[in-house]
DNA sequence: GTGCGTTATGCATTCGAATGCATCGCAGGA
DNA sequence: TCCTGCGATGCATTCGAATGCATAACGCAC
């Protein structure tokens, strides 16, 4: 039974090279390009590797060459969730470039360092983030000398490469928009505080409002979740609100709202009330929602994530960068963007 | 400029032991908890040690242990787009258990080896599929003595350990449904062809009508998508197709064919015609879809998986376990399920 | 034939932590 | 006083691959 079911360790590169009749050096440098071997012995090494089923063990090649191959992804559940695409797109790219993907979930935006320790135990190429990291956790990274990237987030007192879409401005153009179509009693349903992608999008809303002379837009703050946009606002009607127009930080929120309205106040969209999101999700272009709102090239942006961090690898000391996307306002149905005549 | 920027490597036991003034192996044994370390020294090293900023480096001690404490994850654009949480469960999961999580995307079910190898270079200590594997890459894995859990995915013929919920059985629990309630003119509209999930969703729904002895059911390939669902439906309508009842292999292919429907042919959903999918996405239990699907319990599978991976992780020989979890169906207002009298 | 250059290969060391074994010190019993 | 036993610590080796340096083999020119 024992010896049936061994775990009979992979082979090494010793075993190849004792199968193969050469040195372990050698064996070594027939997985490597550009070492000096001749095409006999190399065919020979390889085909005898083949035989045995040996791989270069990555661990073992890591620890000699302090690269591990790996780059650490954060995400929370909400980016997992609304930008699925996002992951996907960015494990891809990274595999093209013979990176590994580390994941690490993250319960919400600026998670304490302890949440990443085991990742960072690895000996990271590189990080992506898709949460916010405190100053902290940014410099422990940076001590340890592991390129950081960050997508869709910001470091202010740090520099720090990053990927974002200029949500503070296309929020700025939405309140415009509404403005400019005659709205005036506004409301702006957020995400969560510590969400840096809310208050962007909150801010550029309600200080574009400011500038045009709308002052005192009531803000509710949400969980990003469709029940959480639902819930706030109808709580927000209850209380007596009467807004003519909704900014939503996020599509679900946005999509809570609208269904609030149709289905729970009976209030005609976009006649007696605008709502705006923010993402364009699949489901906000689909003829029951029509949903008015923002889009992001998140997919473009991962890409261009990963080729920061790959520039970044090549050249460390390269100066920060900063690339922005823009984000582009998507008018559909859910609102009224032309002044009632 | 070098100095400046010259990566000073990170701290290492050796490091941590000269200036503790012990050796590297107690230093070693700090780290452990089993170890015979008197209190104070243990004391002292670690805080030399986080004073140095030092954390035993993952890839020297996996390399040692045999064990890189690295779980892989395989997950195509689909999984990770259909089940975000999914995703975040097992993440979660595994952190708890002090694993990480490498995740590897497929483009699509049984992928070649060849896009597994990079993963598979890491002495991983387990492997969960969200998607199909080969039976070679099957062989491949377990020849390298890594522990596979295969999520919401069947083996045939070799015998693997599977988290799966029972998409046949719901499957044809539908079709008993909609010929209970008297349709009889039905559409089968499928994911992917090497999609096994779409496989046994699609066997289940037309043995049981064959078994009611309905026989010669339409059956449309789709990509799992809703516009997939909505054109596959629409060609199909305008070839002079005219179904009662149309099932749909997952909830994006039917509110495709919903929408369609009501937006494109002024059908009346349920009166003249019935739409069912399957998997209970969030769009789908929201008023303006209303769609008659069948949940299955992806959060508690996820626990569950990771649970087995643990379980065989601790003892290997144990013998093959298959998990099953129902699948409910959910009546919503997209299908008649009463006769009409 | 000698000497030099080039290419292919092997030897020995290295990465950083874990661990079996040896050793040291101290306390307690005879 | 000496021996035994045990807890704490150090020494030396190990994991598996990469690589600088030494060397062997070979060709070519003088």
């Amino acid at each position: 039974m024992n010896s049936a079911t061994a775990a009979k360790r992979r082979a090494t590169s010793y075993d190849v090279a004792r199968q193969a009749g050469v040195s372990q050096s050698t064996v070594s440098r027939c997985f490597h390009g550009d070492s000096a071997i001749s095409p006999e012995t190399r065919d020979h090494v390889l085909t005898v590797a083949r035989a045995l089923g040996y791989v270069p063990n990555a661990l073992a090649r890591g620890l000699i060459t302090r690269q591990s191959n790996m780059v650490g992804f954060i995400a929370t559940r909400y980016t997992l969730r609304g930008n699925p695409e996002v992951t996907y797109a960015i494990g891809e790219a990274l595999a093209a470039a013979g990176k590994q993907l580390l994941l690490v979930t993250a319960e919400r935006d600026a998670p304490p360092i302890a949440d990443l320790r085991g990742a960072l135990d690895y000996p990271l190429d590189g990080l992506i983030s898709c949460v916010a990291l405190t100053d902290d956790a940014i410099r422990y990274i940076l001590d340890r000398h592991i390129a950081v990237v960050l997508y869709n987030r910001h470091s202010h007192r740090i520099p720090v490469d990053a990927v974002t879409a200029n949500h503070y401005f296309a929020a700025a153009g939405v309140a415009s928009a509404l403005h400019g179509a005659g709205h005036r009693r506004f409301l702006c349903l957020s995400g969560p505080a510590d969400a840096p992608v809310s208050r962007e999008r909150r801010d550029g809303f309600m200080q574009r409002l400011v500038e045009l002379g709308v002052t005192d837009t009531p803000l509710l703050e949400t969980d990003f979740s469709y029940a959480g946009g639902r819930d706030g606002f109808l709580h927000f009607v209850a209380q007596g609100g009467r807004p003519d127009a909704v900014f939503c930080a996020n599509d679900q929120i946005a999509l809570g709202v609208l269904d609030a309205c149709r289905y729970q106040l009976g209030l005609k969209v976009p006649d007696e009330i605008s709502v705006v999101g923010f993402d364009d999700v699949p489901e906000a272009g689909r003829p029951c929602y029509d949903l008015t709102t923002v889009h992001q090239d998140t997919l473009g942006m991962a890409q261009k994530t990963v080729e920061l961090l790959l520039l970044r690898l090549a050249a460390p000391d390269m100066p920060v960068m900063h690339a922005q996307s823009d984000a582009s306002f998507i008018a559909r149905g859910s609102a009224r963007l032309t002044a009632t005549h």
